[in-house]
RNA sequence: GCACCCAUAGCUCAGCUGGAUAGAGCGUUGCCCUCCGAAGGCAAAGGUCAGAGGUUCGAAUCCUCUUGGGUGCGCCA
């Protein structure tokens, strides 16, 4: 199995050049290659670009960092990129890129496909797991997180080059069916699912609706948390429905099938697509087999009834517990199903790497199985991993509810956003001219970039303040605002079209052009931060810099409204330009903009 | 009890493998539409980066401790 080193290739920004050509530089000085990285400057004021690599290394030599930095510097002359290369303070080597170089990056960008956008080095199999949402749990906002920060990362993955699968991984096999099973028993007892000796075809039609379910889930819980009784009925339909008894698959299926529907509208008004649909109970076939094989490494043990796997090691710091395999019922646990998981798409699919997009909370769970898996070979160390996220809380810091103290639904959330959206379109006198199906697809993208992009914007363990008004507030570093620059741009080329100015050369010469175009040579950084890190956040603030760059540009530089034929055309370039690399951020992060709004 | 995560402006959050004057948005106070869409732009005020030590030429960032939050710890997922 190859090491992966998740290089990239086919970059070619400024921060990648200048310390390609800053490591080579202190290379042939005697010094090491580390020390030639290139960053954005912290001082656009001075620079835009810096290279603290004189400091590092001038200790270790016993040299004065500032002739260190004069050695530097002495390999740059006549570099046609650079304006100005200056030593500043104690040995900060400040690069000034000229404008000629500028213009050039950004006529480069223009003609490329990808936008200035690196590829993976090495393209590897990835499944994205999203810790899938339950059957009978109605989505909340919770699952907000994983479902807008999977996609995400999906899509920025597979954009790179990676062959990427996200999985639903519904949770669909646990003792949570066998509540159910019972739930429905105790309601409409006469169903054939409950006759072991009913021999015909089972009903077609579904006995529960998706009120029902979600109204039934809550009281069996409840239930089987308080009494024993019910408790033990519930372990034990959990365990004949696993091992196969008919009418439990049938009434089974059908519950998957209600929620999967419920899931499938949720998940696909906020653009979530799965490439599977898979469930913890597609890895039940495995089970039987994988146990056998531990078994046969000697990794099971019996253990209080039960079987497991240990998986603490000896310099551990805490009590790392074993996994549990088989319950003492007989049944299978969650740790059976996602290590059966593992097995299942080792066998399927042989993933290089799997992502987990799951609750923080549960990383305790990971470490075990994941643990277990490396033991028993079902993958190798660091081929499986958590990327994991934090909770959502509510305004007072506590895990989100509603005014009225409910959990708010995920589908009733967007259901708001929506209404938000559109009163929002109203009150500014927008949209009257689309026809009824653009106006509310117009207000749907809105509302979806509202909840998404803050989703995205904050790391991904942040333990955030779900605050719907300031959510809904569309002003701001939200995602309307970078729908409305979108809008604003897409405006201008169709004003261009009308007046018959074509895009031309892109000559940068204004500040607020040049920031700009700085802006847009930062796309690659920004993809690979965000790749190497599992973290869109890092993609959402480049595409609000850029957003935020291209809105000053908007209100210093204007476009069709000169006389200098050749400054409209590389404006107008360079609005185009500017428009592709924020559509295209903005579809990685699963959003998009409306021609107008 | 043990372990993990967190503490940055009034509020919500960024802050890359340590580097110059710690950044955004909201809110507050001023400006800016006879000019491509003001859901916008410009400017100002606002921070002992929880506290104390340590490493370092240099720490919000790395290490230790303290305080104060959150989370998890074999038969629910």
């Amino acid at each position: 199995m190859p090491a992966f080193t998740e290089a990239f290739t086919d970059t070619h920004d400024f921060k990648t050049q200048l310390s390609d050509s800053a490591q080579a530089a202190f290379v042939a000085e005697g010094f090491d290659a580390a020390a030639g990285r290139v960053n954005a400057s912290d001082r656009p004021d001075l620079a835009d670009f810096q290279c603290n690599g004189a400091l590092a290394v001038a200790k270790a030599a016993k040299a004065n960092p500032r002739e260190v930095a004069g050695k530097i510097v002495s390999h740059f002359t006549d570099d046609a990129r650079l304006s100005k290369l200056e030593i500043a303070g104690p040995g900060f080597l400040n690069f000034t890129l000229s404008d000629d170089a500028l213009s050039a990056r950004a006529n480069v960008l223009a003609g490329d496909a990808r936008l200035g956008a690196p590829k993976v080095a090495q393209q590897r199999k990835i499944i994205i797991d999203f810790g899938g949402p339950n059957v009978a749990k109605p989505m909340h906002v919770g699952h907000l997180r994983t479902a807008v920060i999977g996609e995400s990362l999906k899509r920025i993955l597979r954009f790179l080059g990676d062959e990427v699968m996200g999985d639903a991984h519904f949770g669909d096999w646990g003792y949570q069916m066998g509540l159910l099973i019972v739930a429905v028993s105790d309601e409409q007892p006469d169903l054939p699912y409950f006759d072991a000796d009913f021999t015909g075809d089972y009903p077609t039609d579904a006995p529960v609706s998706l009120d029902d379910l979600e109204r039934l889930y809550p009281l069996a819980s409840n239930k089987g948390k308080a009494d024993e009784a019910y408790r033990d009925r519930a372990k034990k339909a959990t365990r004949e429905l696993q091992q196969g008894r008919k009418g439990y698959r049938a009434l089974w299926q059908h519950f998957v099938t209600v929620s999967r529907t419920a899931l499938i509208r949720d998940y696909g008004a906020l653009s979530v697509e799965f490439d599977w649909w898979k469930g913890e109970s597609d890895a039940d076939p495995f089970i039987e087999g994988m146990i056998a094989d531990l078994k046969a490494k000697g990794l099971l043990e019996p253990d209080q009834g039960a079987q497991i796997v240990r998986v603490a090691k000896p310099d551990d710091k805490k009590d790392v517990p074993p996994l549990l395999v088989v319950s003492s019922e007989g049944s299978s646990m969650y740790g059976t199903t996602d290590l059966a998981t593992i097995v299942q798409r080792k066998t399927e699919y042989q993933p290089d790497l799997t992502l987990y997009i799951v609750d923080q909370r549960q990383s305790d769970h990971f470490e075990q199985v994941f643990r277990a898996a490396y033991l028993a070979g079902y993958a190798h160390e660091g081929q499986l991993e958590h990327a994991a996220n934090g909770t959502v809380n509510g305004t007072d810091g506590k895990p989100f509810k509603t005014r009225d103290g409910g959990t708010l639904k995920l589908h009733d959330l967007i259901s708001q956003a929506e209404e938000k959206a559109t009163a929002r379109l109203h009150e500014a006198g927008l949209g009257e001219g689309l026809s009824e199906a653009a106006f509310a697809d117009t207000a749907h993208k809105v509302a979806i970039a509202a909840l998404k992009f803050a989703e995205l914007s904050n790391h991904r363990l942040t333990n955030y303040i779900f605050d719907l008004d300031r959510f809904m507030s569309f002003e701001g570093k939200t995602g309307p605002y970078l729908l409305y620059q979108a809008v604003r741009m897409k405006s201008i080329l169709r004003k261009a079209v009308d007046q018959g100015v074509a895009a031309g050369v892109i000559t940068v010469g204004e500040v607020a052009e040049r920031e700009l175009v700085l802006l847009l040579d930062g796309f690659d950084n920004a993809l690979k931060e965000t790749y190497l890190k599992r973290a869109p956040n890092i993609l959402a603030d480049h595409v609000y810099k850029l957003a935020q760059g291209f809105s000053k540009f908007y209100a210093a530089c204007p476009v069709l409204v000169g006389d200098d034929a050749g400054v409209k055309a590389s404006r107008l370039a360079l609005v185009r330009l500017t428009l592709r690399q924020l559509e295209l951020g903005l579809d990685l992060m699963g959003l998009s903009a409306p021609e107008q709004m």
